[in-house]
DNA sequence: CGGGATCCTTGACGATACTG
DNA sequence: CAGTATCGTCAAGGATCCCG
């Protein structure tokens, strides 16, 4: 069950503090609803899922069990294993998945208390090349609408260096230099971004050992 | 692809010294020759499994390659939550298996220079219920029928005894204190089983959180 | 022994429609 | 929104036979 198809990437998500049914769906693109409806049952079964009630009385929100958070330990070993001997995959270029798991990554304890919203332009798309990262006291979220509230930042660059960035491999000092990444905003908040809110990849560190051209 | 049905089986008795088709076969019950056919394949194209010429000519032999071997912390991580949530099942009673993992699990440094034969008889079983463990200075091997030598040692029990003392979950002194398990044999070899060749699970340390009934 | 080729069944899954 | 029910499809894989 644990290493069923999607069941890894559902619990993920519930690691990464998704709650609901859609928001674990949200960062699990080609999951069908009717698939990971199954797999929820399932592993509320096996007692790795729990599901509450929701207060607004619609629908239940999912949280992991202890022994479902006991299975990080697992996750971590295939993600450094992957990290190492895998290449990079047009999966893992998805702009809004990359974002997902920066906005997931930032600590809690540097969020300001304040809202920023960064703007992320995809020079190397045509549609759908347009999203926010948004920073709050009381969260982080990602949109790909305009949120309605003036950006602070602006994020320009590719997919393939957005990824590689987030992934560690290229450090963003580097890429700024080399006009692989350009970030527009005032002096103080590049500051703050680059020191806090990074939020790169938990296997940023994983030296790979295999060359990804 | 690490994932899916059998391969991380598969990927273990490779990982326990498995080379060839039929070992890895017998160390997988349930497993067609279908399907390992078609894993070993795909487990060769993604650079996990080498083949290499049997110096007999017929067939190959399989290895891991330094990809697969790193597979190891994801397998060890696996073993060790469902060591500490699971409860034991029928599956894992089967002597055969816990056998193979004794055999396996012995240190070759820790091997007699000299042939020793174990006989397991399991007392709650009709039918194929006496087993052969064969520890000689060039490898470790179970068989289900005599293998022709004089046995050096008897060790009678059940099957859930056997199995709970693979896992650690009972002391073998205790379990020969109140008659779980019977040794017979002489002194002298019982200390060196006692000592050497236990062949302990390697989840034999991992405290469980559950109770198994 | 050491597997490969075929055929045929099953069940996993996606699409769609539905419900409170 | 937050899922559930139904149905059709397709591919994964088991059984069987085959071959050197």
């Amino acid at each position: 069950m644990v290493t069923a198809r999607w069941t890894p990437i559902i619990v993920r998500n519930l690691l990464a503090g998704c709650t609901t049914f859609n928001e674990i769906l949200d960062a699990a693109p080609g999951l069908s609803k009717t698939l990971l409806s199954e797999r929820l049952k399932r592993l509320e079964r096996y007692k790795i899922v729990e599901l509450r009630a929701k207060p607004s009385g619609r629908g239940s929100t999912y949280h992991l069990s202890p022994l479902g958070f006991d299975l990080w330990p697992v996750l971590e070993a295939m993600g450094t294993w992957g990290s190492r001997w895998l290449d990079l995959e047009e999966e893992h270029l998805n702009p809004y998945l990359v974002l997902w798991d920066v906005s997931k990554l930032i600590d809690v304890k540097d969020l300001p208390d304040h809202r920023v919203v960064i703007r992320f332009d995809l020079t190397d798309l045509t549609k759908r090349n347009r999203f926010w990262l948004m920073l709050e006291p009381t969260g982080r979220e990602v949109c790909d609408k305009h949120p309605g509230f003036d950006e602070d930042l602006i994020f320009t660059t590719a997919t393939r260096p957005l990824a590689l960035w987030h992934l560690g491999r290229v450090a963003i000092g580097a890429a700024l230099r080399d006009g692989l990444i350009q970030l527009e905003g005032s002096a103080a908040m590049k500051k703050e971004f680059l020191s806090k809110w990074q939020g790169l990849s938990m296997f940023a560190h994983v030296k790979p050992e295999l060359q990804s051209h």
